[in-house]
DNA sequence: CTTGACAACTTAACACCGTTAAAGCCAACC
DNA sequence: GGTTGGCTTTAACGGTGTTAAGTTGTCAAG
């Protein structure tokens, strides 16, 4: 038996054993009574701390978006070619940590006002740089959705980094594809190689920001 | 009294009844009853058409993107340039003609392979145009996923062209982010007036294929 | 005309889900 | 010592995806 009473919970470790959790069993998978088990408490209880299902999954997205933050150190002195590569790949790294993590993310909205710190950061450093706001706003946004939508069909393919989830098998593929040579000879080029193939995208739209916008 | 039985379902058929209860009650809202009711049928039986929901998901998304191939006319004499801005201005009507369609399309898979006619298509009218076949399929995946994650956060905003979602009021967002002028400046620029950021947020992209490859 | 096979569907049930209402516990304060 | 209020449990509800077994209608073979 244990001597003391359990702590209270809050929002901040009912969202953290959730996103444990979710890497276990993935978005489908990832029911409150299951949550409540792993902190030793019935499902209900929870109630008391969020107003439904979709108030925790905002906390979780909150929490991975915290998690970024730290993880993605941003360096003051930054070209702003810089910190686009940098906060990008920050985000992409914070969201292949956890299953489903893109989804989960998109599907969600912040519970505070803590990003409102680094996004201001970032929008200063880029109008510095000699863009107006509305063409900051429009490039950091376009480099964060294409960010979003690459991570959410890479995790349909690599639910975790290692893992790969079945029906992607590329022999079939190719014999399927036989009298489309072009698209045949593509699929290596879609499905393998997420990471090159990341860096390749953010790479062109950095390059159409400096190009489009006049900045260097 | 009908006088007539009922014809057998199929497949097609089940999907675009889906699609049409899509857009009252949402992803959330889509039960395999509610659509078995509207198609005068039980819910079990639906299964002997769909080994799971999953896959009648996945017929749904084919059936979007067969809708999309139909009501984007593509020209072939069309310069890499056009195809690029046509293709994705079709792509994003298509996902926007459904509630949360952007969700239903990049959550699954389709069930054929009629999407490789389109996309050999596209890869010929580049790599003619001077890409090499790897330049060419990043290029339209780039452009594909941007278009997807602009759309998925679009319809997180607008669930359906012309209805907003709650929760996004521009003055107590104004409020919050007093401290964060930059940021409070931005709001409109990234909340509102979609379709002239899709464009240009597309016309980024289109650009850096342009400049990165050296294409024009 | 009967028989049998097969496709398409129904009936009944299962385990599990998010969520609510009410009651219970326990520490802290008057 | 009694009361309040924060946090949790118990019990239950309606609804979900899914399965197994049984029913119906159609159509071809004998």
């Amino acid at each position: 038996m244990s001597t003391g009473r359990r702590e209270p919970l809050d929002r901040r470790r009912v969202a953290d054993t959730a996103l444990r959790l979710l890497n276990e069993g993935g978005l489908d998978g990832l029911t409150l009574r299951a949550i409540a088990r792993e902190l030793d408490v019935k499902a209900p209880a929870l109630y008391w701390h969020f107003k439904d299902k979709q108030a925790l999954l905002d906390e979780m997205a909150t929490e991975m978006y915290r998690r970024m933050v730290e993880g993605t150190p941003l360096d003051p002195a930054d070209t702003w070619r810089e910190r686009l590569l940098r906060s990008n790949r920050g985000l992409r790294a914070a969201l292949l940590r956890y299953r489903d993590g893109a989804k989960v993310f998109s599907g969600s909205r912040f519970t505070g006002i803590e990003h409102a710190g680094p996004m201001e950061d970032n929008l200063r450093l880029f109008t510095a740089a000699g863009f107006t706001l509305p063409q900051a706003a429009r490039a950091l946004t376009t480099a964060y959705l294409y960010t979003l939508g690459f991570v959410t069909e890479e995790q349909g393919v690599h639910p975790l980094p290692g893992e790969r989830r079945e029906g992607y098998d590329m022999d079939e593929r190719a014999r399927l594809m036989a009298d489309f040579p072009l698209s045949a000879q593509a699929g290596a080029e879609i499905f393998e190689d997420y990471e090159q193939h990341f860096e390749e995208g953010l790479a062109l739209v950095v390059e159409g920001i400096g190009a489009r916008y006049g900045v260097s």
